[in-house]
DNA sequence: TATTGTTATACTCTATAACTATA
DNA sequence: TATAGTTATAGAGTATAACAATA
């Protein structure tokens, strides 16, 4: 049994090419920006100020914190990005943008819209906003900050500690 | 300068984070098929059966041809599909569903497409069936059977092939 | 005892190269 | 000479473990 017309109906699928195809053109347009198109995140992130810690932003990103050092080192080396003590809590560090990373970022932004739109094109201009918003709610809906998601990250953290209590025996 | 409500605005944040929650989600529900997610839809589509050839459902799913020897080989140890040579090319391998894999298929896909509507819970449901039209327009419109797809596939392994001679001296 | 950040290590995933058989 | 499929190898990316400093 075949579908209609041999159209491809499968979520997965559907996810995962898009998925590839916006991995490759972002990352041509955003040239050699350091980490690609995760690093603009990164940066994003960071110019919005509401992520000043380095656990906060792997969180917001969905990687390991480890994950994170590495960026930052690579973002600190291009000039993009600043780190410095937190003075509320000496274990943390503050992440800023450097006032070059600020221009890069902008630079990035627009460069980056308009390669979003090109990829997008099949679509007509009302069906790109729907989209998008359509996205961004679901995202925020599964991102960690989200009760459910939370939960799910605590049970993951228990377990994983369990794991590692087990371990060390 | 930050954004009206702190709500993030990035296209690549949304579809990274929807694209983590949906391989844990369709990961989870897939039970332990072979492959996962890619499993799955390597199944799907030979149950389209319009995608005979080993090549073919490679370039389906967007990766490297080889991939597909390891995906088939463990389908096939699972009892899940069969490779017979095929008559008008003694190169290719005809792939095929088994009994086995087609009643697999649909318990697969029963229980996918509840975790996907599970997962879609933040959108009312016109929103997920528009959501799902727009995903699978662009899909198609990235996938290498389009022209423009095509041409740059047809660019890059030009390209491979003009490294791979230089190497070769 | 838990958390932040770092480093070193190990693992997973995927592509590349090289090969055989066929076109 | 090019293609289908396989195998072996190498690389990128990522997570895990262990550590120091601090809470």
């Amino acid at each position: 049994m075949t579908t209609a017309a041999g159209v491809e109906r499968e979520l997965g699928w559907a996810l995962t090419t898009v998925m590839k195809s916006y991995l490759r053109v972002a990352g041509e347009s955003l040239g050699g920006v350091p980490g690609g198109p995760r690093g603009y995140l990164v940066l994003a992130a960071i110019g919005r100020g509401e992520l000043g810690t380095q656990v906060a932003l792997a969180q917001h990103l969905g990687v390991d914190r480890t994950m994170m050092t590495y960026l930052l080192d690579d973002l600190e080396e291009a000039g993009l990005v600043e780190r410095r003590p937190d003075p509320a809590d000496r274990r943390a560090r503050r992440v800023t943008l450097t006032a070059g990373g600020l221009t890069r970022l902008a630079e990035l932004r627009c460069s980056l819209r308009l390669a979003e739109e090109s990829l997008l094109g099949a679509l007509a201009e009302e069906e790109r906003t729907a989209l998008r918003e359509m996205l961004y709610r679901l995202a925020e809906a599964m991102a960690p900050s989200n009760p459910c998601e939370l939960a799910r990250e605590l049970e993951e953290q228990t377990a994983a500690s369990v794991r590692s209590r087990r371990r060390r025996r």
